[in-house]
DNA sequence: AAGACGTACAACCATCTGGTTGTATATTAG
DNA sequence: CTAATATACAACCAGATGGTTGTACGTCTT
């Protein structure tokens, strides 16, 4: 399977928009420790078996989670991939501020990681 | 000046749900680079000046940005420290994933901080 | 076969979001 | 002083979001 690296700026909308709710991080820590059914999720917040449907959708879309049926289960995993892509992201915002005194470091010579 | 690492789950919410637009992150890789008023910034998006204004409200409400006056004009600037907490929590996830794997599951499952 | 279980999906609702325009106020320039 | 500039902020709007309830359907269990 090929794994596209390059996210579109929908993509990571949709990617930082599904980790901006407590409830859908909490059903990410709880697939990537271990799979669980969405029923199984619910039965964890004090919500409708809809809502945690919903919110599990949302990861889907985000692709911070994968669904996969098991009889009449739908068995959910999260995908660490995609939180690492998430992390990423934020590394090269962060090499974009280190950027910023690169060029006075190179003529100053002085240590970058202060 | 005191920082807070800890964030609360509604400050996480609003950080990560700032990152979900592509002209705030825009915004943030600008003032990263280097500071901006916000009519600079306002400029160079196909956007009104109350639009701009508005991303900019957002960024600072999740303090990935802060606006300094200066005479008539707000100076932005990123807050790379922000950003480096975001990372950190997603860091902290993916360490969930590896933990998944080890038998240091047993000490965090214990750790009184999480 | 019948009932219980797990999921899907539609309809509905209140609130939030991302944009707009308009008006007011502070600061700088001439 | 006056005019231009930069910002603040309110009101408004369409569409998205996060929740609900109700109904339908496939899959187990007995």
């Amino acid at each position: 399977m090929v794994v596209r690296l390059e996210l579109s700026d929908g993509e990571v909308d949709r990617l930082f928009r599904a980790l901006a709710d407590a409830t859908r991080r909490d059903i990410v820590r709880r697939t990537l420790v271990g799979e669980a059914s969405v029923s199984e999720l619910a039965d964890a917040y004090d919500m409708s078996f809809a809502a945690v449907q919903k919110h599990v959708a949302v990861l889907e879309e985000a692709r911070l989670v994968t669904k996969e049926p098991r009889g009449r289960e739908r068995i959910v995993r999260a995908d660490p991939e995609q939180i690492g892509r998430a992390r990423a992201l934020l590394v090269q915002l962060e090499e974009l501020w280190h950027a910023r005194f690169s060029q006075l470091d190179a003529v100053l010579d002085v240590d970058p990681d202060t």
